[in-house]
DNA sequence: TAAAAATATAATAATATGATTATATATGAA
DNA sequence: TTCATATATAATCATATTATTATATTTTTA
C-alpha cells in the first residue's frame, strides 16, 4: 500500500555517515562484522545495530559461516544511489525560464531575486 | 570542508515525505508556498520549515514576486536522485558468488542461511 | 566441557527532528 | 494609512534517532 512512505524509509536509513559507509563497502563485496570493526571507529554493538537496522529494511542480507555473519547487498537501489552519492555534480540548474504560471497568477512580475 | 558529511546531510534532508514531495512538485516547475499549501497537507509554517531548511542546504532557492516567493529547484542531484525514487526495481541483487576473502579467511564454509 | 571469539540484543541517556502554536514581517490593496 | 494576504520566525513539546554500556547467544577451540 505505502510504497512512497517505504521508498522514504529507505532513504532515510541509508541517509547515515556510517551505513553509507557500510553500504560502499558491500558494494565491494561481502564483508563480515569483524572486518568492519577495522575500519569503522564505532564499537562493535553499534555496527551491529546499524547492520541489523539495514537488514530489517531488506537493504542487505548475512550468511553465516561459523561464527561470522557474512553481509551482502541485496537492494539494487543502493547501486544506484551511491553512484549519485559519489558523483560531482558542477554547477546548478539552471535557473526558471520566465514566467510560469501557477495557481496565483503568472510570476515572475519584477525578478527580485 | 567535509564533502562526503555534507552529502550526508543532503540525503537525510530529502528522505522525508514532505521535502520528496516538494522536490517533485519542483521538479515540474516554479511554485509558491500557496501552491503547496493545496496539496500538502500541513500547516502553512511547518511548509514554510521544510522549504526553509532545503534552501539552507541550498537545495532549492526562491525569487520574490511581490507578495509571492517562488521557489525553484538548484541542486541537480536532486533531478537524479527522483529518477532513482521513482524506479522499479524488480527482484533483488545476485548473491554474493562463492567463496569471497575477508580478512579473517574465506568464507562461506557451509552457507546456513 | 570450559573458555574464547564473534556477534546480537536490551536498556538507557543524549541529542536531533518534526509539528504545533503564536507572533512577526513585508507587500499590495482599499 | 490601515487592512488583508503571503510568508517567515521563534518557542515549545512530542517523538525519533543515535550511541553507550552491559549482557546474552552461538560456535569454535583448547
Amino acid at each position: 500500500m505505502n510504497d512512497f512512505i517505504s521508498r522514504v524509509e529507505i532513504l532515510k536509513l541509508i541517509a547515515h555517515p556510517v551505513r553509507i559507509t557500510i553500504l560502499q563497502e558491500l558494494s565491494k563485496g561481502v564483508k563480515c562484522v569483524s572486518d568492519f570493526e577495522e575500519f569503522l571507529e564505532i564499537s562493535q554493538p553499534n555496527i551491529s545495530q546499524h547492520l541489523g537496522a539495514l537488514r530489517r529494511a531488506g537493504i542487505i542480507d548475512f550468511f553465516i559461516d561459523g561464527r561470522l555473519r557474512c553481509y551482502f547487498l541485496k537492494s539494487p537501489l543502493v547501486i544506484d544511489l551511491l553512484e549519485i552519492f559519489n558523483k560531482e555534480y558542477p554547477g546548478e540548474l539552471p535557473g526558471p525560464e520566465c514566467c510560469p504560471t501557477t495557481k496565483k497568477g503568472t510570476y515572475p512580475g519584477e525578478r527580485r531575486r
